[in-house]
DNA sequence: TATGAATGAGTCTTCATTCAT
DNA sequence: GATGAATGAAGACTCATTCAT
């Protein structure tokens, strides 16, 4: 509602924040410069400090746009499942879809660009995180519960992410595998049995 | 031998290396100033340049280190071990080792600075890292063959070097768990049954 | 009228360009320091680049200062002149007031540092210079027509330009000779007879 | 006979001059680097000074060189003339041979990089080179006496000196015109008549 | 003489940020 | 809000020169 609010209103706003998403992801924050961002969205360097203090606040407002809205649709989905195995393959359809999707550059910028904000940032971020993964830990445990997956869930939320995470390294969705079967199948390898 | 070995002799050479692992991992590739780098063994920034040609050429040969020595201590393990339930769980022991062991930071900058690397000096890079991946394929399609993990060992291989990279992101030696601990738990979540 | 003319409006620019043809003569290029650049304009050094992307671009709008404001004066002062004679006199004239006169560094810089001008620039230069020394051949073959010159012109003009530009070795006005003097002499060498 | 003389004896230095002379021209004195030099005669770059004190000390000697050598050339050359006409054309074709023949680039060194030269290494060179242009002015007078030239023989030997230092710029012995041809035909466009 | 390593001052250039208009 | 111009600190890299061996 407020009028600090990255994720709505203020259009110019947002428009710089998703241009910034895309070149933070595709060069790195460090090699963005603020020259970079004002050109892809019409504004000299100097105008964008109308609409963010420093260029790290973009890269907050970045990554705090990647984590919420991957929340927001982990949680969508999450409640449209019916059963502890539905709810379990949506951890995988919703992460990978947002990571690997178009024009999702967000949530990536998350990942590898977390050594470039500052101390005073990164509290402010990890609640955000630490929201996202608690869905995650629940649903797990529901799926331990019903015998899906191992007991050892703490751990397992770990490995599942890193799994996930490493993929935009590796997946370019050259028409072998799309990415819903890419999230079926990475299901699979972690079902019991 | 070869005075273009990066991993060998020439001692100053590799006390840079091994300054520079430490370096771009606590700080990042950007980050680091070749000042920084000069200071860590007791020269003057113009100095390194009599050693490397380019900031870049050091991160090519710290990332070279990290994945050839990784590299060696996995061949080495594996031939030590008897069976493939041995041998997998030596891809897990090395990996962590290396990763998260004392200062060998090499392993690291190679995941989380890949970025910076140029076009030019990545295919020499590509191969090093595939020579590390064979081991690691060959090993889990033994394991595979002896009913150890499921059979889709490609995706395997992936996801479990994506969970194992991860660990250097949440993981830090406080006393709960060794890195021999990690090494078998996550072992034990990637066994059938 | 263009934005990219360097010879006229955008008067920092224009500054910047007649401060620099002062100091690349006085120091040469290559001994000219873009700190000095920016100090005889009021500028930190920095701030140049702002106006021209490297210190090359500084050097060839230098150049082409030099050679497009004598090229303009040639012409303006054949236009006046009545007889072949008359014309004759003016590329003399004009090239050493050009040369040899208040702060014309510009087309000095053009003579003595055209070794630190990029393959890339050259050849927008010689266009330039090739449209000025176009002039000098219809003019002396007007002269040799009217029987003032020997008739191996295209040789005549090289001797003549080279004669020319080597004066500012050696010609500092104390007195003895006027520039006009001067010109007046070299012309009388020249004609037949 | 000295040590220091460095025309002679003490062939390493010899080599490293004639070499020098080349880069010199071929790159610009500025641009050529004492590793360059040392490249060149197959030495290290600190190993330079042990023959010379500095690099301005190198330059200096190819000056040095370019200079008597092309003095003690004419003044063979005159020595052999047997008529003012003879003389006169041998200040042309010992020139242009020095200037535009193979490996002579020490006297273009001379020409273009004057502006390197120290202040307290010019009186020494000035020397030199007065004493060539003393040669020049001889000749000059002696044909001026015999109706060859005309009398205006102090500003004539600046002009013609002007005009065959410039050849450099635009001659390239692509086959057309020898360089004694060339010397011939700027012979020609001097004489009276 | 020669080398290999190091120095240290200096170079051009970059870039986030500021601010008068 | 937006611009264009400027800042100033910092960056990687260069290079003549030195010197212990």
């Amino acid at each position: 509602m407020s009028k600090e609010n990255a994720t709505e209103d203020n259009s110019r706003r947002m428009e710089l924040v998703r241009a910034a998403a895309r070149l933070f992801r595709d060069q790195g924050y460090e090699r963005t410069t603020v020259r970079d961002l004002g050109n892809a969205v019409g504004l000299q360097s100097g105008s964008l400090f109308y609409h963010f203090r420093t260029k790290e606040e973009i890269l907050v407002a970045v990554m705090a746009l990647g984590i919420t809205a991957t929340t927001e649709q982990l949680a969508a989905a999450l409640s449209r499942a019916k059963t502890p195995r539905d709810k379990l393959a949506a951890l995988f359809h919703v992460h990978l879809h947002s990571l690997l999707g178009d024009n999702q550059a967000a949530l990536e910028v998350m990942l590898y660009e977390w050594r470039s904000v500052s101390a005073t940032a990164k509290p402010g971020l990890i609640v955000l995180r630490d929201r996202y993964e608690a869905l995650w830990q629940e649903t797990l445990d529901e799926a331990a519960a019903a015998g899906l997956v191992k007991p050892d869930t703490r751990l397992l939320r770990r490995t599942l992410l890193g799994s996930l995470h490493w993929t935009v390294q590796w997946y370019h969705g050259n028409g072998e595998l799309s990415v819903a079967e890419l999230a079926d199948r990475m299901l699979e390898l972690t079902l019991i049995a």
